[in-house]
DNA sequence: GAGTGGTCTAGACCACGAA
DNA sequence: TCGTGGTCTAGACCACTCG
């Protein structure tokens, strides 16, 4: 039967302990008893308290691990970060997006390559000062073997960098790939966004479709290990030729993530 | 023989045993001893084997789970599902993407709703057999005090769970998440794709934009443990109403992932 | 009924951080 | 030195699938 009250057929009573344990956990985590910044007791203490083996404690600390919600050090202890699941739905990707689709196969053509003060508007768009001389690049990326071209591409990047070898006519590497080899340097996270456009006169010209066909712009800022920005790229594709493609995979989420009586 | 130990100093014999043996079945995966489809030997052989508990023996299957390599299920055994590490480059996101973006905020105005038998065409693009009857969904997106929809959705349903109740006029939570409760069914993997299209006469009016404006379409396939689908869904967005964001960040890796002396 | 993976126990040794 | 979490062993019982 599957009426209308109470679909969840996961009473906590039958779950694993280790989920119940961590539930537990989770609710004394958001109750205050364990503020952020403390520690959490200690497997050996756990096992005490909730009379169960450490694998079951360790299980259900594993739980709030994946969530984001404490982090743990060997020889410190288990500290809590947040009292909120930092996305109920973390969930992992497949690294196909930048290394198969620009890397692997594709090659970028350079049309155009500068050093340029920046203008007030790509000041804000790079969220930086004016005046700063980025290295400005624009061209076409080729899949092998097709002769028309899939994106257009404008890459800025940032002065630090801006003396980057090996741009010449054709580059079969991504720019982020070759920064971090040349200047030690290492992307640590990507910010992305997509959107639909209508491709313009001039960009319809060198992508050789139609003026005002369909296309996806695609903005990628690459940021380092103290979140500066490095890169940021953005590409418009005609819409004939280019799908973007991913994948996500669930991860924890055992967990009844029920707050405050609403299921999500 | 170490070699120059590189730039990854994670020489293999200072790895726990479970990454080692995760390495080694990986190995044995992409070599073909282990062909997609096919079953891992059970946790009991490999103890033997390899010479190790079943906790380590567990410890390594649930790397290669974590990378999409296997699925599991009890009572039957382990199953390569794919030869590639899903991560060279295993990146978190931010659970952003449904959760706040179609299910927290957003409301689905169901404007058609339809068992429908298969047609060639459809049962293609399911990946499935001519007949079978799928519940098939077409609805509109709004955001909350938006008047203007942003996104037309068509979504598919699998025949097992066409009985899927509450989907009245206005439906406020994702799908899915109404599959799981109602069916007890667990989503375990999204493939999405997304590209850019021209919006046609009908669904520029619905949407309210000129005809053949650009648009941006967004498919999602909802796949269960078992690697089978449960929802196909369609959204198309105008340009102007929708930026799709995400944001990736580099993990640490765990599995030296060089493969045919490319570091990576 | 035999075999699978999921859960769980009760121990153990280790590298590491802190006092 | 002491306690932490990380790794690992050798068992056990269970629900489930399949023949």
């Amino acid at each position: 039967m599957k009426g209308a009250a109470g679909q969840l057929g996961t009473s906590l009573a039958a779950m694993p302990r280790y989920v119940q344990l961590a539930t537990t956990l989770l609710n004394e985590i958001q109750t205050g008893k364990f503020p952020v910044g403390s520690l959490l007791p200690t497997e050996h203490v756990l096992c005490q308290q909730f009379g169960v083996s450490r694998f079951t404690v360790r299980e259900a600390i594993k739980l709030l691990v994946q969530q984001g919600l404490v982090n743990r050090q060997p020889g410190v202890g288990t500290r809590v970060q947040a009292v909120a699941p930092t996305g109920q739905y973390t969930q992992t990707m497949s690294g196909l997006t930048d290394l198969q689709q620009y890397a692997v196969e594709t090659m970028l053509e350079i049309t155009r390559q500068e050093v340029v003060a920046l203008s007030p508007e790509k000041a804000e768009s790079l969220d930086t000062s004016v005046g700063e001389t980025w290295l400005e690049i624009e061209g076409l990326r080729y899949a092998p073997g097709q002769p028309l071209p899939f994106a257009w591409t404008r890459v800025h990047i940032a002065p630090r960098f801006r003396a980057l070898a090996g741009l010449t006519g054709q580059v079969d590497q991504p720019l982020y790939l070759l920064i971090e080899q040349q200047f030690g340097c290492r992307i640590q996270v990507v910010h992305q966004e997509i959107k639909a456009m209508s491709l313009d006169a001039d960009l319809a010209r060198q992508l050789k479709v139609p003026a005002r066909s369909a296309g996806i712009w695609i903005q990628r800022r690459y940021m380092d290990t103290h979140d500066e920005l490095v890169e940021q790229a953005v590409n418009i594709h005609p819409a004939d030729r280019f799908t973007y493609r991913e994948s996500f995979r669930r991860e924890f989420a055992v967990m009844a993530p029920q707050v405050g009586g609403i299921k999500l």
